[in-house]
DNA sequence: CTGGTAAGCAACCATAAGGTTGCGCGTGGA
DNA sequence: TCCACGCGCAACCTTATGGTTGCTTACCAG
């Protein structure tokens, strides 16, 4: 999932679908400098980590975000920044016995 | 700087340094299934990232966490998470008036 | 039913990334 | 003083990755 967001264009792409509004590949095409395949890759990439989900009206599919996947990621960092804090905790309780 | 978290072998790294005791290369490499060059090489990307840093003593370079970026991660995915969010909220207004 | 628009599929290309091997260098201990 | 240990540097190899082009499929409107 980190890998899915350690790309700019992906994270820009996520930047856009913050905005709540589901959009269209060739929406979030216009004004990326890249075609429309590469979006449509870096999509898919988003949703293998299950970042995005789309669903398809019409001819156009629209993406939107996937908010849990999100608080996920952010639980990770979380979970290592508080195991370092406790640690050090710990040690700090150890240094000054 | 999530590009340097996006990898499995850097993830567990940070796990070993969440310990709180900073580490040597080769004792990181124990047990990683891979070269202590290949270690060496992802501490370099993760300090890079600014997720860590190295102090030389002796002979050995002890590499420990740097908190400080985590959280500025943590801090990105609530941006985008909470900017959905308020978008969300903002819409559903919209349609509820 | 015909044309245009939105997207999927597949092949392909160049470069970056993960990993290895080989060698040289400084430091600490006997 | 000499040797072993812990690292850094550089070259190299292989595979993933970001991106493109070309072609096909699906849907809607006239």
């Amino acid at each position: 999932m980190f890998a899915a967001l350690g790309d700019e264009t992906r994270l820009r792409l996520l930047g856009q679908l913050a905005g709540g509004e589901p959009m269209s590949i060739s929406r979030l095409t216009a004004g990326s400098g890249i075609t429309r395949q590469g979006v449509s890759k870096h999509l898919r990439v988003l949703a293998g980590a299950g970042l995005v989900r789309s669903t398809r009206r019409g001819k156009e599919s629209l993406w939107r975000l996937e908010r849990r996947r999100l608080e996920e990621a952010r639980r990770s960092l979380d979970l290592i920044s508080r195991q370092w804090d406790t640690s050090l905790a710990r040690l700090k309780l150890f240094v000054e016995e």
